[in-house]
DNA sequence: AGTATCGTTGGGGCC
DNA sequence: GGGCCCCAACGATAC
């Protein structure tokens, strides 16, 4: 089923339910909610099966508060106002529509399985009742169904194959402006809403991280931006105004020990875009620092979170920077490496996502290869919790932990290490884990990057590892980030800052972390543990290609 | 059909 | 410090 944007608008008294795309501007849904409607009902529900911290880290959950915040704020300043309702949407949302007599509902498609699921039981129900029910395509450059249809059955699984698909869909639709004044919503009056949601839960209105049981965050922790379409459309208007930067921009070589510096919520700053805190640094006002203070400005442009949310619209992000590119009359970098080249990877990852039965498991996933992973939770437990012994990834997943965010060549490091580098964990508890924690964790471009960086599918040179001690060495010779993310190392010599195990004792004794005491050992011996891994794959991999071969001719027999 | 080439992001040694 | 090659060798694709 594929829903063009063009289809008809909504009439009568319209519902539309924001789920992502938590934005006024170009957004598909909201516009067809509220084109010919008499009245309309922004509405976002808090569905519990989300509100548990095992499956929304804290980090998360308070940058979607904040973008709810922020969209109640756009809808206000339009005449209009966003109503959070707690409950699962089966049950809330036909109780809604009743209450108020809507004629019809629209949202955002959604690929997701949990999605999928909610959104047909959502539909059923509304259905059932006379509500008329709309989904449009918003969350990626192209509707996902569209592309799927000039596929011919299977999604391509290079990024190459994926842009053949690209040339046959052509430009992206262009941005839809949003709307001056919206109609006006009938959930007004707070008697009527609260008596609404009574009995559904026993709260009303955007709530606190603390309302939802949650643990309040620490000065030093959570994603340093506040989540948002304002937020996330200035830093990207601060990025797209650094032309230079984007025409030089390849993904491969930008830096993973870079890290936001200093930046706290609660503190009396307020967090800066990377863009700023590069002008903020250098005293000319571009980019080009150098040395110690180069590492405390994030080499990427950190937009994921705006992005997961639909904070900030792939189409306005395509076309702004199009039009950026063509200042540059084409001498910018191109695809894969480029920061087009990253809005594509992530529209590719969609693809294959919607067009790949069980995409988010091994098995009974018909692109990913099957391989023997270890299930053993106390060596995730160290991987998960920062203490593996390897000074670079227990820095990194105390910045997963702590801020939510990593550079992508840091996730690359992380899980690396935890499957074919290392421990040879399976790749979805490494998934688990990012999608728990990741203030931008995104279903499909999660678990592609699993599959990926695994040799699950597409990308196979298993006999590329990461070394846990080399690879950050070659951007961060003295260990900053490390230092700055595990202060038990602070004063570690630089030369045994990312192998603590080999200083001499009485060097770990001065540094005041004696290893195995203030500090783990490591908990493998990476040179011996990449060579195991290496050579498990291989036999799976072996295993794979004698089962096709049998496949095959019992294909051949067959005929 | 068989072969050459390529693939966003490896490490290590050498010059 | 950057460029080059080798390590041992993957799958998908183009020809």
């Amino acid at each position: 089923m594929s829903v063009a944007s063009t289809s008809a608008a909504a009439k009568g008294r319209t519902l539309v339910w924001f789920r992502k795309a938590l934005r006024v501007h170009d957004n598909p849904a909201l516009s067809r909610g509220t084109l010919h409607a008499t009245a309309c009902q922004p509405v976002f529900v808090l569905d519990p099966w989300f509100c548990q911290p095992s499956r929304v880290g804290a980090n998360r959950m308070r940058f979607l508060l904040q973008s709810l915040r922020d969209l109640d704020a756009q809808l206000r300043a339009r005449g209009s106002s966003l109503l959070v309702l707690h409950g699962e949407p089966r049950v809330v949302l036909p109780r809604a529509c009743k209450k108020w007599r809507v004629d019809s509902v629209t949202w955002e498609h959604d690929i997701e399985p949990y999605a999928k699921i909610r959104d047909a039981a959502v539909r059923g129900a509304l259905e059932r009742a006379g509500v008329e029910c709309h989904a449009a395509s918003g969350h990626t450059l192209y509707d996902v169904d569209e592309m799927l249809e000039k596929c011919k059955g299977a999604p391509p699984t290079t990024y190459q194959g994926f842009f053949k698909i690209v040339d046959k869909m052509g430009a992206p639709n262009a941005p839809i402006d949003a709307m001056e004044k919206m109609p006006g919503s009938f959930a007004s009056s707070d008697e009527e809403t609260k008596a609404l949601v009574q009995g559904v839960a026993d709260a009303y209105g955007i709530p606190t991280l603390e309302d939802l049981g949650y643990e309040p965050l620490g000065d030093d922790e959570g994603f340093p931006g506040v989540g948002g379409e304002t937020e996330g459309l200035r830093r990207l208007r601060l990025m797209l105004a650094r032309k230079e930067w984007i025409g030089q921009f390849e993904k491969p070589s930008t830096n993973p020990t870079t890290r936001f510096h200093g930046l706290s919520q609660s503190g009396k700053t307020k967090p800066k875009s990377p863009f700023e805190i590069a002008a903020g640094r250098s005293k000319d006002g571009d980019a080009s620092t150098s040395g110690a203070e180069a590492l405390m400005i994030p080499s990427t442009t950190a937009l994921s979170p705006y992005m997961k949310f639909g904070c900030v619209s792939p189409r306005v992000f395509y076309h702004e920077l199009t039009a950026v590119y063509k200042e540059l009359e084409g001498k910018h970098s191109k695809p894969p490496t480029s920061l087009m080249g990253q809005l594509m990877w992530r529209e590719f990852y969609y693809l294959v996502a919607a067009g790949t039965k069980n995409f988010d498991k091994m098995e009974g996933n018909a692109i990913c290869r099957q391989i023997p992973w270890k299930k053993d939770r106390e060596l995730f437990a160290a991987w998960e919790n920062a203490q593996t012994g390897f000074p670079w990834i227990d820095a990194a997943m105390t910045q997963l932990r702590r801020e939510g965010w990593l550079h992508h060549l840091a996730r690359h490091a992380v899980a690396c290490f935890l499957t074919r580098g290392d421990l040879f964990i399976h790749w979805e508890w490494g998934r688990d884990a990012f999608d728990r924690d990741l203030v931008d964790a995104d279903w499909a471009l999660n678990n592609g990057n699993w599959m990926w960086l695994s040799c699950s599918a597409f990308f196979y040179q298993y006999f590329r590892v990461y070394s846990p001690i080399a690879f950050a060495k070659k951007y961060d010779k003295d260990g900053q980030y490390v230092r700055h993310y595990l202060p038990v190392l602070k004063n570690m010599p630089s030369k045994y800052v990312y192998e603590p195990w080999l200083a001499p004792l009485d060097v770990q004794k001065k540094a005041g972390c004696v290893v195995g005491v203030d500090y783990p050992a490591p908990i493998v011996d990476h040179s011996a543990a990449s060579k195991r891994c290496v050579d498990d794959i291989a036999t799976a991999y072996a295993a794979h290609k004698d089962a096709n071969a049998v496949a095959g001719k019992k294909r051949k027999a067959s005929d």
